[in-house]
DNA sequence: TATATTATGTAGCCTTGGCTACATTTTGAC
DNA sequence: GTCAAAATGTAGCCAAGGCTACATAATATA
Protein backbone atom coordinates (compact mmCIF):
# COMPACT_ATOMS: atom_id res chain seq x y z
CA UNK A 1 0.00 0.00 0.00
CA UNK A 2 1.23 3.74 -0.51
CA UNK A 3 2.76 3.72 2.85
CA UNK A 4 1.91 7.18 4.24
CA UNK A 5 4.66 10.33 3.96
CA UNK A 6 5.14 12.11 7.17
CA UNK A 7 1.60 14.68 7.77
CA UNK A 8 3.60 17.31 6.93
CA UNK A 9 5.17 16.70 4.02
CA UNK A 10 2.10 15.15 2.52
CA UNK A 11 0.08 18.43 3.62
CA UNK A 12 2.70 20.80 1.87
CA UNK A 13 2.36 18.30 -1.26
CA UNK A 14 -1.31 19.20 -1.65
CA UNK A 15 -1.13 22.76 -0.91
CA UNK A 16 1.39 23.06 -3.96
CA UNK A 17 -0.87 21.23 -5.99
CA UNK A 18 -3.99 23.42 -5.22
CA UNK A 19 -1.71 26.61 -5.76
CA UNK A 20 -1.16 25.18 -9.26
CA UNK A 21 -4.66 24.49 -9.91
CA UNK A 22 -5.53 27.88 -9.09
CA UNK A 23 -3.03 29.54 -11.54
CA UNK A 24 -3.61 26.70 -14.56
CA UNK A 25 -6.25 28.71 -16.01
CA UNK A 26 -4.41 31.94 -16.35
CA UNK A 27 -1.72 29.53 -18.03
CA UNK A 28 -4.19 28.61 -20.22
CA UNK A 29 -5.53 31.92 -21.66
CA UNK A 30 -2.21 33.53 -21.32
CA UNK A 31 -1.05 30.80 -23.65
CA UNK A 32 -3.75 31.11 -26.09
CA UNK A 33 -4.32 34.82 -26.52
CA UNK A 34 -0.84 34.52 -27.30
CA UNK A 35 -0.89 31.70 -29.78
CA UNK A 36 -4.38 33.93 -31.10
CA UNK A 37 -2.31 37.49 -31.37
CA UNK A 38 0.64 36.06 -33.29
CA UNK A 39 -1.32 34.00 -35.82
CA UNK A 40 -4.86 36.30 -35.93
CA UNK A 41 -3.26 39.36 -35.23
CA UNK A 42 -5.91 39.36 -32.59
CA UNK A 43 -7.50 37.71 -29.84
CA UNK A 44 -11.08 38.03 -29.23
CA UNK A 45 -13.19 36.56 -26.36
CA UNK A 46 -15.73 34.74 -28.97
CA UNK A 47 -12.79 33.23 -30.31
CA UNK A 48 -10.90 32.55 -26.81
CA UNK A 49 -14.61 31.35 -25.80
CA UNK A 50 -14.71 28.74 -28.94
CA UNK A 51 -11.34 27.40 -28.47
CA UNK A 52 -11.38 26.58 -24.65
CA UNK A 53 -14.97 25.43 -25.20
CA UNK A 54 -16.59 27.83 -22.55
CA UNK A 55 -19.58 30.40 -23.34
CA UNK A 56 -18.33 33.91 -24.07
CA UNK A 57 -19.43 35.06 -20.83
CA UNK A 58 -17.09 32.90 -19.16
CA UNK A 59 -14.17 33.68 -21.37
CA UNK A 60 -15.04 37.68 -20.53
CA UNK A 61 -15.10 37.02 -16.60
CA UNK A 62 -11.39 34.99 -16.81
CA UNK A 63 -10.60 37.90 -18.90
CA UNK A 64 -11.42 40.25 -16.10
CA UNK A 65 -9.34 38.18 -13.57
CA UNK A 66 -6.39 38.38 -16.02
CA UNK A 67 -6.59 41.90 -15.87
CA UNK A 68 -6.82 42.26 -12.15
CA UNK A 69 -3.93 39.75 -12.23
CA UNK A 70 -2.17 42.60 -14.13
CA UNK A 71 -1.62 39.85 -17.45
CA UNK A 72 -3.74 41.38 -19.56
CA UNK A 73 -5.25 44.52 -20.80
CA UNK A 74 -8.53 45.12 -22.87
CA UNK A 75 -10.84 47.83 -23.47
CA UNK A 76 -14.85 47.31 -24.37
CA UNK A 77 -15.25 46.11 -27.53
CA UNK A 78 -11.17 46.40 -28.82
CA UNK A 79 -9.98 42.97 -28.22
CA UNK A 80 -7.61 41.66 -25.62
CA UNK A 81 -3.67 42.37 -25.33
CA UNK A 82 -0.71 40.09 -23.07
CA UNK A 83 1.12 42.89 -20.32
CA UNK A 84 4.58 42.27 -20.49
CA UNK A 85 4.00 39.89 -17.13
CA UNK A 86 1.55 38.37 -19.53
CA UNK A 87 3.84 37.73 -22.69
CA UNK A 88 6.43 36.29 -19.95
CA UNK A 89 3.91 34.37 -18.68
CA UNK A 90 2.73 32.88 -22.10
CA UNK A 91 6.31 32.28 -23.32
CA UNK A 92 7.46 30.10 -20.30
CA UNK A 93 4.12 28.17 -20.24
CA UNK A 94 4.64 28.31 -24.34
CA UNK A 95 8.43 26.55 -23.47
CA UNK A 96 7.53 24.17 -20.86
CA UNK A 97 4.13 22.75 -22.90
CA UNK A 98 6.45 21.53 -25.92
CA UNK A 99 9.02 20.13 -23.15
CA UNK A 100 6.00 18.23 -21.72
CA UNK A 101 4.63 16.72 -25.20
CA UNK A 102 8.49 16.36 -26.36
CA UNK A 103 8.65 14.12 -23.66
CA UNK A 104 5.91 11.94 -23.87
CA UNK A 105 6.51 11.31 -27.60
CA UNK A 106 9.73 10.33 -26.68
CA UNK A 107 8.45 7.75 -24.39
CA UNK A 108 5.97 6.38 -27.18
CA UNK A 109 3.01 8.13 -26.41
CA UNK A 110 1.18 8.80 -29.94
CA UNK A 111 1.38 12.54 -30.83
CA UNK A 112 -2.56 13.28 -29.94
CA UNK A 113 -2.87 11.64 -26.70
CA UNK A 114 0.56 13.27 -25.54
CA UNK A 115 -0.95 17.10 -26.87
CA UNK A 116 -4.10 16.36 -24.59
CA UNK A 117 -2.67 14.65 -21.75
CA UNK A 118 0.26 17.66 -21.79
CA UNK A 119 -2.72 19.99 -21.27
CA UNK A 120 -3.49 19.37 -17.94
CA UNK A 121 0.10 17.59 -16.75
CA UNK A 122 2.12 20.97 -17.77
CA UNK A 123 0.65 23.15 -15.09
CA UNK A 124 1.78 20.42 -12.53
CA UNK A 125 5.37 19.70 -13.32
CA UNK A 126 8.04 21.60 -11.30
CA UNK A 127 11.22 23.32 -12.45
CA UNK A 128 13.09 20.58 -10.91
CA UNK A 129 10.94 17.63 -12.96
CA UNK A 130 11.60 20.20 -16.14
CA UNK A 131 15.35 20.08 -15.89
CA UNK A 132 15.37 16.38 -15.77
CA UNK A 133 12.95 15.88 -19.06
CA UNK A 134 15.08 18.63 -21.07
CA UNK A 135 18.27 16.27 -19.64
CA UNK A 136 16.67 13.34 -20.61
CA UNK A 137 15.93 14.01 -24.42
CA UNK A 138 19.25 15.43 -24.92
CA UNK A 139 20.97 12.36 -24.31
CA UNK A 140 18.46 10.54 -26.37
CA UNK A 141 19.62 12.39 -29.38
CA UNK B 1 4.99 29.51 -31.44
CA UNK B 2 2.32 26.91 -30.62
CA UNK B 3 0.72 26.93 -34.21
CA UNK B 4 -3.31 26.29 -33.24
CA UNK B 5 -5.02 23.38 -33.27
CA UNK B 6 -8.12 22.82 -34.47
CA UNK B 7 -10.70 24.70 -32.92
CA UNK B 8 -13.07 21.39 -31.96
CA UNK B 9 -9.79 19.82 -31.24
CA UNK B 10 -8.33 21.92 -29.01
CA UNK B 11 -12.13 22.48 -27.18
CA UNK B 12 -12.25 19.01 -26.44
CA UNK B 13 -8.89 19.07 -24.80
CA UNK B 14 -9.70 21.37 -22.47
CA UNK B 15 -13.01 19.85 -21.85
CA UNK B 16 -11.10 16.76 -21.11
CA UNK B 17 -9.22 18.47 -18.86
CA UNK B 18 -12.00 20.54 -16.61
CA UNK B 19 -13.34 16.95 -16.01
CA UNK B 20 -10.43 15.44 -15.24
CA UNK B 21 -10.04 18.48 -12.93
CA UNK B 22 -13.46 17.79 -11.04
CA UNK B 23 -12.61 14.22 -10.43
CA UNK B 24 -8.93 15.13 -8.76
CA UNK B 25 -10.31 15.67 -5.25
CA UNK B 26 -12.45 12.69 -5.19
CA UNK B 27 -9.55 10.41 -6.00
CA UNK B 28 -7.19 12.11 -3.25
CA UNK B 29 -9.45 11.55 -1.22
CA UNK B 30 -10.21 7.94 -1.97
CA UNK B 31 -6.60 7.16 -1.66
CA UNK B 32 -6.11 8.98 1.24
CA UNK B 33 -8.97 7.12 2.89
CA UNK B 34 -8.04 3.95 2.04
CA UNK B 35 -4.00 4.36 3.30
CA UNK B 36 -5.23 5.40 6.32
CA UNK B 37 -7.48 2.63 7.05
CA UNK B 38 -4.70 0.12 5.51
CA UNK B 39 -2.13 1.81 8.03
CA UNK B 40 -4.30 3.12 11.09
CA UNK B 41 -7.33 1.00 10.61
CA UNK B 42 -9.44 3.57 10.49
CA UNK B 43 -9.58 6.97 8.71
CA UNK B 44 -11.10 10.16 10.71
CA UNK B 45 -12.10 13.51 9.46
CA UNK B 46 -9.80 15.12 11.20
CA UNK B 47 -6.49 13.01 9.88
CA UNK B 48 -7.79 13.42 6.46
CA UNK B 49 -7.78 17.44 6.93
CA UNK B 50 -4.50 17.29 8.33
CA UNK B 51 -2.81 14.93 5.69
CA UNK B 52 -4.51 17.13 3.25
CA UNK B 53 -3.69 20.27 4.63
CA UNK B 54 -6.94 21.60 4.92
CA UNK B 55 -9.65 22.36 7.97
CA UNK B 56 -11.57 19.85 9.38
CA UNK B 57 -14.75 21.17 8.23
CA UNK B 58 -13.26 21.57 4.46
CA UNK B 59 -12.43 18.03 4.93
CA UNK B 60 -16.08 16.91 6.12
CA UNK B 61 -17.96 18.61 3.43
CA UNK B 62 -15.52 16.77 1.24
CA UNK B 63 -16.28 13.41 2.69
CA UNK B 64 -20.00 14.25 2.29
CA UNK B 65 -19.38 14.49 -1.73
CA UNK B 66 -17.85 11.14 -1.58
CA UNK B 67 -20.89 10.06 0.10
CA UNK B 68 -23.03 11.62 -2.44
CA UNK B 69 -20.85 10.26 -5.51
CA UNK B 70 -21.52 6.67 -3.87
CA UNK B 71 -17.17 6.23 -2.75
CA UNK B 72 -17.58 6.52 0.85
CA UNK B 73 -19.69 5.77 3.82
CA UNK B 74 -19.67 7.25 7.42
CA UNK B 75 -21.97 7.79 10.12
CA UNK B 76 -21.39 10.37 12.88
CA UNK B 77 -18.65 9.95 14.87
CA UNK B 78 -17.44 6.45 13.60
CA UNK B 79 -14.85 7.31 10.73
CA UNK B 80 -15.34 7.16 7.60
CA UNK B 81 -14.91 3.85 5.17
CA UNK B 82 -14.82 3.55 1.25
CA UNK B 83 -17.86 1.33 -0.50
CA UNK B 84 -16.43 -1.17 -3.30
CA UNK B 85 -16.53 1.41 -6.03
CA UNK B 86 -14.55 3.58 -3.54
CA UNK B 87 -11.49 0.77 -3.10
CA UNK B 88 -11.64 0.25 -6.80
CA UNK B 89 -11.19 3.83 -7.48
CA UNK B 90 -8.95 4.06 -4.47
CA UNK B 91 -6.85 0.62 -5.69
CA UNK B 92 -6.88 2.35 -9.68
CA UNK B 93 -5.56 5.39 -8.41
CA UNK B 94 -3.00 3.91 -6.32
CA UNK B 95 -1.68 1.96 -8.84
CA UNK B 96 -1.20 4.91 -11.57
CA UNK B 97 0.24 7.17 -8.69
CA UNK B 98 2.85 4.12 -8.28
CA UNK B 99 3.35 4.33 -11.84
CA UNK B 100 3.45 8.29 -12.47
CA UNK B 101 6.40 8.39 -10.01
CA UNK B 102 8.52 5.51 -10.90
CA UNK B 103 8.49 6.71 -14.47
CA UNK B 104 10.04 10.05 -12.96
CA UNK B 105 12.23 8.42 -10.74
CA UNK B 106 13.22 6.53 -13.94
CA UNK B 107 13.81 9.64 -15.82
CA UNK B 108 16.05 11.18 -13.09
CA UNK B 109 13.67 13.38 -10.93
CA UNK B 110 14.50 13.12 -7.27
CA UNK B 111 12.22 11.18 -4.99
CA UNK B 112 11.00 14.19 -3.50
CA UNK B 113 10.44 16.18 -6.54
CA UNK B 114 8.77 13.00 -7.99
CA UNK B 115 6.14 12.28 -5.47
CA UNK B 116 5.22 16.07 -4.92
CA UNK B 117 4.74 16.42 -8.60
CA UNK B 118 2.89 13.22 -9.06
CA UNK B 119 0.52 14.66 -6.81
CA UNK B 120 -0.64 16.76 -9.45
CA UNK B 121 0.35 15.12 -12.83
CA UNK B 122 -1.36 11.41 -11.73
CA UNK B 123 -4.68 13.09 -12.72
CA UNK B 124 -4.32 14.25 -16.32
CA UNK B 125 -2.54 10.84 -17.39
CA UNK B 126 -4.91 8.91 -20.03
CA UNK B 127 -4.65 5.28 -20.14
CA UNK B 128 -3.14 5.36 -23.52
CA UNK B 129 -0.19 7.37 -21.44
CA UNK B 130 0.03 4.60 -18.75
CA UNK B 131 0.32 2.39 -21.07
CA UNK B 132 3.33 4.11 -22.58
CA UNK B 133 4.70 4.74 -19.19
CA UNK B 134 4.59 1.22 -18.33
CA UNK B 135 6.17 -0.45 -21.44
CA UNK B 136 8.98 2.55 -20.82
CA UNK B 137 9.75 0.90 -17.56
CA UNK B 138 10.02 -2.54 -18.65
CA UNK B 139 12.03 -1.75 -21.46
CA UNK B 140 14.45 -0.35 -18.73
CA UNK B 141 15.07 -3.18 -17.05
C1' DT C 1 -17.46 11.02 38.40
C1' DA C 2 -16.60 15.55 36.94
C1' DT C 3 -14.20 18.17 33.92
C1' DA C 4 -11.05 19.55 30.37
C1' DT C 5 -9.54 18.45 25.84
C1' DT C 6 -10.19 16.83 21.52
C1' DA C 7 -13.00 15.48 17.66
C1' DT C 8 -16.92 16.18 15.01
C1' DG C 9 -20.52 18.52 13.01
C1' DT C 10 -23.17 22.86 11.35
C1' DA C 11 -23.76 27.49 9.57
C1' DG C 12 -22.54 31.04 6.90
C1' DC C 13 -19.29 33.50 4.07
C1' DC C 14 -15.99 33.97 0.02
C1' DT C 15 -13.92 33.16 -4.71
C1' DT C 16 -13.65 30.49 -8.89
C1' DG C 17 -15.39 29.14 -12.94
C1' DG C 18 -19.19 27.26 -15.16
C1' DC C 19 -24.03 28.54 -17.27
C1' DT C 20 -28.31 31.20 -19.52
C1' DA C 21 -30.79 35.27 -20.57
C1' DC C 22 -30.89 39.77 -21.85
C1' DA C 23 -28.92 44.38 -23.34
C1' DT C 24 -25.91 46.96 -26.02
C1' DT C 25 -22.43 47.95 -29.50
C1' DT C 26 -20.08 47.07 -33.84
C1' DT C 27 -19.92 45.49 -38.24
C1' DG C 28 -21.33 44.09 -42.65
C1' DA C 29 -24.84 43.81 -46.40
C1' DC C 30 -27.80 46.01 -48.87
C1' DG D 1 -27.34 55.33 -44.44
C1' DT D 2 -30.26 51.63 -42.57
C1' DC D 3 -30.88 47.57 -40.64
C1' DA D 4 -29.85 42.78 -39.59
C1' DA D 5 -26.39 39.87 -37.75
C1' DA D 6 -22.63 39.07 -34.93
C1' DA D 7 -19.85 40.28 -31.15
C1' DT D 8 -19.49 41.98 -26.67
C1' DG D 9 -20.86 42.99 -22.22
C1' DT D 10 -23.89 42.54 -17.86
C1' DA D 11 -26.72 40.23 -14.44
C1' DG D 12 -27.85 36.60 -11.87
C1' DC D 13 -27.82 31.73 -11.00
C1' DC D 14 -25.26 27.37 -9.51
C1' DA D 15 -21.80 23.92 -7.43
C1' DA D 16 -17.17 23.21 -5.74
C1' DG D 17 -13.95 23.88 -2.43
C1' DG D 18 -11.75 26.92 0.57
C1' DC D 19 -12.35 29.42 5.33
C1' DT D 20 -13.85 30.89 10.43
C1' DA D 21 -16.87 30.66 14.27
C1' DC D 22 -19.75 28.27 17.05
C1' DA D 23 -22.17 24.10 19.02
C1' DT D 24 -22.19 19.48 20.39
C1' DA D 25 -20.37 14.80 21.25
C1' DA D 26 -16.73 11.65 22.76
C1' DT D 27 -12.67 10.73 25.20
C1' DA D 28 -9.10 11.11 28.48
C1' DT D 29 -7.56 12.74 32.85
C1' DA D 30 -7.59 14.38 37.44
Amino acid sequence: MGKLPAEGTQARRFGKMRSAQSTALLEDYAELIADLLASEGEARPTDIARRLGVSHATAIKSISRLKRAGLATARPYRGVFLTEKGHALAERVRVRHRLVVDLLRALGVPSEAAEADAEGIEHYVSETTLKAFAQFLKSRE
